[in-house]
DNA sequence: TCTCGTGATGTTAACGCTAACAGAAACCGG
DNA sequence: CCGGTTTCTGTTAGCGTTAACATCACGAGA
């Protein structure tokens, strides 16, 4: 057989001595480092085709300590919200040249928060996007390995971590000033499950629209984010007819299980009772009627956190933690219309 | 300043000297090596979590030449499809033990996928699974890195892998099949985009169950996959009104739009025009009408193709290349009825 | 001409771990 | 009670890269 008999990958000190050079010239090479002769660059360029030589980014992580990988735990990635957010999370991290290794969790506690931060860290993770938006999920950021570069998507203010999220109270009330505007007498509410951060900033927004205009809060109702939960809340808000005539619903999928059961119960809208919904799912402009909705840009709250965990990283040092706020978007469709009187 | 001033973290040979054994000792703990005494084991136990020892993986993987990493390859996450595809690929990569390294694609070609896979390869990961659904980028399968186990998912079925997909064909039967039944004279269909193999696929199930019984092969559509594609097709099938019974749309998110266009023009489903949809997403059972529809299990999709790949890795062969099928399933709900006569 | 700086290259020593071998202690049957 | 096996532990040598330092050649300025 010819010379290369053995099908082991080349390493640096083979690309080397092809080149007639010593390794550490070809590593020079690879880094573009500035003292490097443009003869020799061109000779061990040639030479790391020839072979079909690839750096192993493992022996340079080892002697580095930087792997150039960014772990992100998040969790059920399936639904749009997290998976978008995920999707703007990893473009922005590989524009800036970093991979990255994603832990998607089955349930969110605690716990498994921090298992999957713990297995993150062992791989030599330069730092952590923490998807976290539950309250229990986002304190077992507290327990942080010490040093370890690292920020909150969708999470909680307090605490050691920088955040970066959606202004959910400012989109809810946006929502529901815009119900009121219409001259709703008041807005009901079909919130997210209890826990979640998301949900308590929709219902706090909401609520504080309706107390400041002096409006009745009505009891709310709560669902799970599924369209399933959306249209068992909207049978029931169909019985009482008369008395609801505008819903704040928050999220899109339920939106779209409420229109199903106001279907079902002979119950139109915009006509009788008027719908605002919350993401701006892609569905949404064609439900019937079209939703009028609260867009959040997702992709920017994942190129944002990036930004905000690259800094740490690069600098080193403990920066002094930021929150960032994304603003939510009005987005009027035909869900909505004018009290009927 | 006590006795660990540095801030550096604990390595084995620190664990090693507090538990007064050697390094390597402490390595046969952390792998579970046999012959090691249960009093040392417990010694060394004491002194890693004393010190809060997590190994250093890198290292590890330096050695050993396994990262227990597996990469990713795939395209607009955003998609329920992909993304729930992912998801399950996920789950199943780490029940194994492994770690997955996401790459997402923005636009999907041949030599993105091809850089894609150089970036994986240099980061030493053990083997990679390729979402390949579109016939230009399932072609970048055919110049991997030489020995890298590899798998497709949706891909294509010849070449040098192995590929794992939902039966598109068969499932495109399935819902031609039962629009027929309905005693519709023929089926019009929307597809997806050329060059996708999933279209493709659905394109020759609809057009096989049409010939086999001899009926008329109407022209036909084609979407992106977007609602709003949809929307545009049904605005078009609904100005041939009467010509047109029965559809089967490639994806339910188009079947949505074009729902709302019949909506729109007055066009009555099911009781004028029968619709099918593809893939089951959560909300198309809140559609008006509930969609009948055709459900892939991308769970399964996931978990078979890690099956296959980790097979291949565990062997370290080069296996036979396997072509797994997951079968659709027929959802029926209110979109389809009796062809009216 | 001599020195000194600078640019280009080579040599050596880590990085933190596991593999491979070596040695010591304990156990066994004849 | 001795050779041989088994069980446990230690020592040494890498894995493939970059960092740090050493070396060498060359040209500029004195």
């Amino acid at each position: 057989m010819g010379p290369n008999v053995d099908r082991r990958p080349p390493v640096m000190a083979d690309v080397a001595r092809l080149a007639g050079v010593s390794h550490q010239t070809v590593s020079r090479v690879l880094n573009d480092h500035p003292n490097v002769r443009a003869e020799t660059r061109t000779r061990v360029m040639r030479a790391i085709d020839q072979l079909g030589y690839r750096r192993n980014l493992v022996a340079r992580a080892l002697v580095t300590k930087h792997s150039r990988t960014l772990g992100v735990v998040s969790f059920d990635t399936t639904l749009y919200g997290p998976a978008s957010t995920v999707y703007g999370i990893e473009q922005a991290a590989r524009d800036a040249g970093y991979f990255v290794s994603i832990v998607s969790l089955r349930t969110i506690d605690r716990a498994g928060v921090n298992d999957a931060i713990g297995y993150l860290a062992e791989q030599g993770v330069d730092g952590i996007v923490v998807v976290a938006p539950q309250r229990s999920a986002a304190r077992a950021l507290d327990d942080l390995p010490a040093g370890m570069p690292a920020v909150a998507v969708e999470g909680w203010h307090q605490g050691e971590v920088s955040v970066v999220s959606v202004d959910q109270v400012e989109g809810a009330r946006l929502a529901t000033s815009h119900l009121l505007d219409l001259g709703h007498e008041t807005v009901w509410h079909v919130s997210g499950p209890a826990d979640w951060l998301e949900a308590e900033g929709r219902i706090e927004g909401w609520r504080a629209v309706l107390t400041a205009a002096g409006r009745p809060v009505p009891g709310m109702l709560t669902g799970d984010w599924s369209p399933r939960s959306g249209y068992h809340a909207g049978k029931e808000l169909a019985a009482m007819a008369g008395d609801v005539t505008a819903v704040f619903v928050a999220n899109d999928q339920m939106a779209l299980g409420l229109l199903r059961a106001f279907t079902e119960e002979g119950v139109k809208v915009p006509e009788q009772i008027s719908i605002v919904g919350f993401d701006d799912i892609p569905e949404s402009e064609f439900f019937s009627p079209p939703l009028t909705t609260i867009r959040q840009d997702f992709g920017a709250v994942g190129r944002r956190s990036i930004d905000v965990l690259l800094r740490q990283i690069e600098s080193g040092e403990a920066l002094p933690h930021e929150r960032l706020v994304v603003p939510p978007q009005f987005v009027l469709r035909g869900s909505t219309a004018v009290a009927a009187r």
